[in-house]
DNA sequence: AGCCAGGCAGAGA
DNA sequence: TCTCTGCATGGC
C-alpha cells in the first residue's frame, strides 16, 4: 500500500458531492472528514469537494480519469436538464432542496447486485449488505498506506459460485436466492449486460425482469442508474408516496395510474426529476424525524 | 410491540 | 389484471 500518488482536478458547476453520493443510487462511499471514498472501476478513489471543483486522489494508475468523469456524469448540462422539467409547484420544490444532486453512472452488474439486496430494506441495511458481500467475496484492491482493506465489488462469476447460506451470513435474509440465481445467469452468460445498453427501454426493461428478483422498480434503477435511460423512473414507496400526495392529493390512484403519469408528465430526464423528486421527499421526512429525536432526547424522560 | 424499509414472486379471485 | 401474503432483518 502507498499514499496516493495520482490526483487531479475537476471543474464542476451545481455539483453536490455529498447529497450525490448518499442519495440511495450508491451504497459503497464512505465520509472522512468531508472527503469522500469508494471504489469505482478496479479503483480506490478519494474524492475532495470544494467551491466549484472536486479534487480526485487515487492510488494505482488512473490513467486518463474518463472512468471517474464518466461516473460522477460531469458532462451533464445541469441547465438543460432542469429547464426540461415540468414547471409545477411539487418540481420547483425539489429544485430547491436538491440544487447540486446529480444521478451516477455506476457500473452494471455492481449495481444490478446492490439493487438486488434493496427490496424492503433502509439504506443503511443496503450499504451494510454490500460492504459485507465486498468483504467476504471481492477482490482486494490497492488502498491508501494506514487504510483498511479495500475490495472491489465482487463480479457474477463470484458470486454465482458462492452457496446460498454464505450469501446469507451477509444477513441478507430471503434476498440471498434471488443474487445466487440471477448471478449464475449472468456469469453464464444467459443475460448479456452488455448488449442492455443498445436496447430501446422497453427492450431492456422486458429482459431485466426476466432475472429472478428483478421486479419493474430494480429494473428501472438499474436502467437509470447504470444504463443512462433517462427516461427511466422507478417507483419505491417514496417515489409513490410523493406523486399520491404532491400530484394527486386526497385521492387514492393506482400504481399503475402512477406509473402512466409519471411517464408522460416529467419530460424527457424523467429519471433525473424522479431522483430529484425522492431526495426531496427524504428530505422533509428526515427532519420530522430529527424534531421526533428531539423530543426523544433522555433529557426529557420517556 | 408493532410497523416500516429505494419489492418481488406466487396464488387466488 | 388486480389483490393479498410471505419473505429476513434491523431500527425506531
Amino acid at each position: 500500500m502507498s499514499a496516493p500518488r495520482y490526483q487531479t482536478v475537476f471543474q464542476v458547476e451545481d455539483y453536490d458531492l455529498a447529497a450525490t453520493l448518499e442519495s440511495g443510487q450508491a451504497f459503497r462511499w464512505t465520509e472522512q472528514g468531508g472527503d469522500w471514498e469508494g471504489v469505482v472501476g478496479g479503483h480506490w478513489v478519494r474524492l475532495r469537494p470544494s467551491v466549484g471543483r472536486i479534487e480526485a486522489q487515487a492510488v494505482s494508475d488512473p490513467g486518463d480519469w474518463r472512468w471517474l468523469r464518466d461516473y460522477l456524469r460531469l458532462d451533464d448540462d445541469m441547465g438543460a436538464i432542469l429547464d426540461s422539467f415540468p414547471k409545477d409547484e411539487p418540481m420547483a420544490a425539489a429544485i430547491g432542496t436538491c440544487r447540486g444532486l446529480r444521478l451516477l453512472r455506476q457500473e452494471p452488474w455492481e449495481c444490478l447486485a446492490s439493487f438486488l439486496l434493496s427490496s424492503t430494506k433502509q439504506i443503511p441495511q443496503i450499504r451494510q449488505g454490500v460492504r459485507w458481500l465486498c468483504e467476504r467475496f471481492g477482490n482486494a484492491v490497492e488502498g491508501p498506506e494506514g487504510g483498511g482493506r479495500v475490495y472491489a465489488f465482487p463480479g457474477p462469476e463470484i458470486l454465482a459460485e458462492v452457496s446460498e447460506m454464505a450469501l446469507r451470513e451477509c444477513r441478507i435474509g430471503f434476498r440471498a436466492k434471488y443474487l445466487k440465481a440471477t448471478a449464475e445467469r449472468v456469469a453464464r452468460g444467459g443475460l448479456g449486460l452488455d448488449a442492455v445498453g443498445s436496447l430501446t427501454l422497453d427492450e431492456a426493461r422486458s429482459l431485466l425482469v426476466t432475472l429472478p428478483g428483478v421486479g419493474p422498480k430494480i429494473a428501472d434503477c438499474v436502467l437509470l442508474f447504470a444504463y443512462d435511460f433517462p427516461r427511466a423512473f422507478p417507483v419505491d414507496v417514496w417515489v409513490m408516496r410523493a406523486l399520491r400526495d404532491l400530484y394527486f392529493p386526497g385521492r387514492r390512484p393506482l400504481l399503475s395510474r402512477l406509473k402512466r403519469f409519471s411517464e408522460t408528465h416529467f419530460g424527457p430526464n424523467a429519471g433525473y426529476a424522479q431522483q430529484y423528486l425522492f431526495h426531496h421527499v427524504r428530505m422533509r421526512a428526515g427532519r420530522v424525524r430529527d424534531r421526533r429525536n428531539v423530543e426523544k432526547d433522555p433529557l426529557h424522560g420517556n
